[in-house]
DNA sequence: TATAAAAAAGATAAAAAACTCTTTTAATAT
DNA sequence: ATATTAAAAGAGTTTTTTATCTTTTTTATA
């Protein structure tokens, strides 16, 4: 198991492609994105759909259609994506599930724990998608972005 | 989702209760660590099979008998039982699972994962089992150690 | 030695996550 | 208007994770 869901994955894959690849307009299509980021087409269009529905990804249908970002929602945090997808598991609660673990009565590794989950957080929170756009990243970023 | 999976959840509470509870000798059931850490009890008790089959904790059968650790156990990391149930994903690999992510070829979260996923690595192997036994842990462990 | 206690083993079931397929809707261009 | 393109929606399926139940084996002790 990874920091992630499998699903999580996907999406957050999914989302550095559409930045780079529409970061000079037009959009992207499932198809495209599913080849460059390695996941299952289907599956990544029930990903993205939902993430369509939340506001966080733009689409369009129809010829020329597919997926991009507006200026607004290039300026959300990767966190948003996460916890739409994967929920808020991974920054708040105690890190072994213990019911009765809390600030006031701390489990063995409360506090260790704590401060890497804030860390999470806060590296999600601080990276927004629009970080992903410029060529910048094109040495950084790991898709080939061909045309 | 959580940083471990529910059985590696279950497994860790379970080590952690078993190591305090037996920490002046005897065994525990299985019933009662069930019954502590808020577990279903077959399922936790194929997990401690798994980690009793794997050498990280000892048990014993038959009237009087429970699991319980041996010394060599007691100086166990944590990082072995999250290994043994989770695996290494937590520690190894690309944050968001990209193939072509490396050290020379990184994703454009890589290090700030990597820095992040050493410390969980870290936490957990520096962590022994033997950790959770003596007194000093009664206040800050949240179970409740009864006679 | 018989009985009881407790884990091990094996087989199964339920729920959630991951994934697929088909049909519908919306946008564009001819 | 019609045809085409591409996402949305809906209805599955498969796999993995989580959980349960039953039987067997081992150990202690009465």
């Amino acid at each position: 198991m990874g920091l992630f869901s499998k699903t999580c994955e996907y999406a957050i894959r999914g989302i550095f492609f559409i930045a780079r690849k529409t970061a000079g307009g037009g959009r992207v299509s499932i198809k495209d994105i599913a080849a460059a980021i390695d996941s299952p087409e289907p599956f990544l269009a029930k990903i993205l759909q939902d993430l369509s529905r939340r506001g966080i990804v733009q689409s369009t249908k129809g010829p020329n259609g597919g997926f991009y970002f507006d200026k607004d929602s290039l300026k959300r945090p990767l966190a948003e994506i996460v916890e739409a997808v994967d929920g808020n598991g991974l920054f708040i609660g105690c890190g072994v599930g213990l019911k009765q673990c809390s600030e006031i009565n701390p489990c063995p590794l409360h506090n260790e724990f704590k401060n890497i989950r804030n860390q999470i957080q806060h590296l999600l929170e601080k990276t927004s998608i629009g970080e992903f756009t410029g060529d910048i990243n094109l040495g950084i970023i790991s898709f080939s972005i061909g045309n």
